[in-house]
RNA sequence: CGGGGUGUAGCGCAGAUGGUAGCGUGCUUGGUUCGGGACCAAGAGGCCGCGGGUUCAAGUCCCGCCACUCCGACCA
C-alpha cells in the first residue's frame, strides 16, 4: 500500500523556489525565527557550516598575513558622517541606539551596519609611520542593517559577517590587496562550496558606498537569479583623507595611506543551498558539511548489525571522516528522508545482509547512486567517493552557469533572452548610467559585473550604439 | 514603503448563519517492528497573533496594530 507521506513536506522548486527555500532553511534546521523581523536564530546545524567556512577563510587570512581584530558595535553619528558617500549609503538602513537606561544620550550611536569608519578612526590614532604599514585587519562579528524586506540567509537585519579592513602606503598595493582578497572569496565558493564564480568589477552604480572600485563574485543559482557573493573594495585614499590618516614616508614627508575592505557574510550559505539543494532538501558538498557520511544502520536490533555499524563510525572517524552514526529508533526510511533532507553527502547502509558479504551500500546525495563498498576498503574508498560528490556538484553548478550565459547585440534582445532562460546575460556596453538604468528599465536587469574575462562581442554599446569597450554581465539578483 | 496572501496545540489544518475548541501528524511512556517516511495502546500539550470595540455571549462581527510570506521599489 503507497503511504501517504506525513512529514513535513518541502515544497518543490518548480512549483514556488521562494517557497522552496525557506522549506529547506527551516526543514534542514538551519533556521528558526526570532521574534523580531529580519532576525534569524542560526540554529547549530547551520551554524556549523558557517564554522566550516569561517575556518577556511580565517586560515587562508592568516596565512596572508592579516590579524583578527574586535571593534565596538556601536559608532557615534559624528564618525559615520565623516565620509560623504558612505553615510548617504548607509544612513537610510542604520538602526541607533538614544537611550542609556532612561536617559537621552548626548550623541545618537548607529548600530553599525559595518565598520570602515571604526578602522579609520582608529587607524587615525596609531599610524603614524612608514614602518606601521600595512595594518591588515579582520573582523568576525555581526552587522545591522534595517531591510524592509527579507529572507533567511539572503537578507537579514543582523548578519554575521567578516570584515577585513588594510591600509597600505600606495595605491598599487592596496588594490593588489584588493584583487588578492577576492581570489580568497573565488577559492573559497569553488573549493570548499563548490560554487563556480564569475569575477570582475562593478559598475560606479552598483559599488560599495564610498568606495572607489568594487570587486565582486557573482554566483548563479538554480532559479538562474544572480547572487553577490564576496565583496573586495577599494577605496583609494577617500576615506583616510576624511579621517585624518597620514603616516610619514622615508623622506619624513607626510603621506595619505590607500585602503581596501572585503567581506563575505552568511549570505553565502543562502547561495550554497540554492546552487545545490534539490526537491529532498539540502545537497552538502563534502568539504563544507558538518557531517560528511552518515551511517545508518538497517534492522539494528538484530544481533551484530549495532556492533558492525560501531566499527564502520570508528573506522571512519579514525580516517579524518567527519561521520555520524544513527543509531535512533526511527525506521530505515525516516532515517533516510532525514539525511537527505539535511544534505548528508554519502550515506552508509549496513545491514545483516551486507555483514553477511562483508560490505555495506554507499548512497551519493547527489546522484543517489548506490555503490556496495566492502568494509575492508571503507577507510581507502569514502574520500574517493566524497571528492568525487564535492566534483559532481561543481561540475553541475558550471554546467547550469555556462548554459544560461548568453550574448546579446541589443537591448531588446537582452529582454527577451532574460524572460525567456533568465541567467546571465552579456552585452557590451558603454559605461553610461544612463544605459544601465535603461537595462533595469526595460530587461529588468542590473548589471552583475564587468568581468575580468573579457569577450569582444561587438564593438557598440547594447543599449545606446554608441562605441563600447567593455563587456558586461547582467541578471536578475537577490 | 506600495500591492496580495496568511496567522487556531511543535508542525499542517478544520471550526456554516456568534454559544466557551477539534482532526491529522509530531511529542511522552510501554510494547511489537525494521533493506525507503512502521503499528498498537495509554497520555501530555491551547491568553484561537496582539490591543480595543459591538454583544448576555467573540476563534467567529467591526477598528487598529504586529509578525510571517509572495510580488514590486531599496539593499550584501
Amino acid at each position: 500500500m503507497a503511504k501517504e507521506k506525513k512529514v513535513e513536506q518541502i515544497t518543490d522548486m518548480e512549483v514556488d523556489f521562494a517557497q522552496w527555500f525557506t522549506d529547506v532553511c527551516v526543514k534542514a534546521e538551519l533556521v528558526d525565527y526570532s521574534g523580531v523581523k529580519g532576525l534569524f536564530i542560526l540554529r547549530p546545524y547551520g551554524y556549523a557550516i558557517w564554522e566550516r567556512i569561517q575556518g577556511y577563510l580565517d586560515g587562508r587570512f592568516k596565512e596572508l598575513g592579516h590579524e583578527n581584530v574586535s571593534m565596538p558595535m556601536l559608532i557615534p553619528e559624528s564618525l559615520l558622517q565623516k565620509e560623504k558617500d558612505h553615510v548617504e549609503g548607509f544612513a537610510p538602513e542604520c538602526a541607533w541606539v538614544t537611550l542609556g537606561g532612561s536617559e537621552e544620550l548626548p550623541e545618537k550611536l548607529c548600530i553599525r551596519p559595518t565598520s570602515e569608519t571604526l578602522f579609520c578612526d582608529h587607524w587615525s590614532h596609531v599610524v603614524h609611520s612608514w614602518r606601521d604599514l600595512p595594518m591588515k585587519y579582520n573582523q568576525w562579528c555581526s552587522v545591522l542593517r534595517w531591510e524592509k524586506t527579507t529572507r533567511p540567509f539572503l537578507r537579514g537585519r543582523e548578519f554575521l559577517w567578516q570584515e577585513g579592513h588594510t591600509l597600505h602606503a600606495t595605491a598599487e598595493e592596496a588594490i593588489a590587496e584588493t584583487e588578492q582578497m577576492l581570489e580568497v572569496y573565488a577559492d573559497c565558493a569553488e573549493k570548499l562550496l563548490a560554487m563556480p564564480v564569475v569575477r570582475g568589477v562593478k559598475t560606479d552604480k552598483e559599488k560599495f558606498a564610498g568606495a572607489e572600485r568594487t570587486y565582486t563574485i557573482e554566483c548563479m543559482m538554480h532559479d538562474r537569479k544572480a547572487l553577490q557573493s564576496g565583496t573586495s573594495h577599494y577605496f583609494g585614499d577617500g576615506f583616510a583623507r576624511a579621517f585624518g590618516i597620514s603616516f610619514a614616508d622615508k623622506t619624513n614627508t607626510q603621506q595619505t595611506p590607500h585602503e581596501t575592505s572585503w567581506g563575505l557574510s552568511t549570505r553565502i550559505i543562502g547561495g550554497l543551498i540554492m546552487t545545490h539543494g534539490d526537491n529532498s532538501g539540502l545537497v552538502l558538498p563534502p568539504a563544507v558539511a558538518p557531517i560528511q557520511v552518515v551511517v545508518v544502520p538497517v534492522a539494528q536490533h538484530k544481533p551484530g548489525v549495532l556492533d558492525k555499524a560501531n566499527e564502520v563510525f570508528e573506522t571512519l572517524k579514525a580516517a579524518g571522516i567527519r561521520v555520524k552514526l544513527d543509531d535512533s529508533d526511527n525506521s530505515l526510511g525516516w532515517k533516510c528522508a532525514q539525511w537527505e533532507m539535511k544534505g548528508v553527502p554519502l550515506r552508509l547502509e549496513l545491514g545483516p545482509r551486507d555483514i553477511e558479504n562483508g560490505q555495506c551500500v554507499a548512497v551519493r546525495r547527489d546522484s543517489g547512486e548506490k555503490i556496495p563498498v566492502a568494509l575492508a576498503e571503507l577507510a581507502a574508498r569514502t574520500p574517493e567517493l566524497l571528492d568525487a560528490v564535492q566534483q559532481g556538484l561543481f561540475d553541475k553548478a558550471k554546467r547550469n552557469l555556462d548554459e544560461h550565459c548568453y550574448p546579446a547585440a541589443t537591448l531588446e534582445e537582452a529582454r527577451q533572452l532574460q524572460s525567456a532562460h533568465g541567467g546571465f546575460v552579456k552585452t557590451m556596453w558603454c559605461g553610461d548610467l544612463a544605459c544601465e538604468l535603461a537595462m533595469k528599465e526595460q530587461a529588468g536587469m542590473s548589471s552583475r559585473c564587468i568581468p575580468f574575462d573579457q569577450e569582444h562581442l561587438g564593438d557598440s554599446c547594447a543599449c545606446c550604439g554608441k562605441p563600447a569597450t567593455k563587456m558586461v554581465y547582467w541578471g536578475v539578483a537577490y
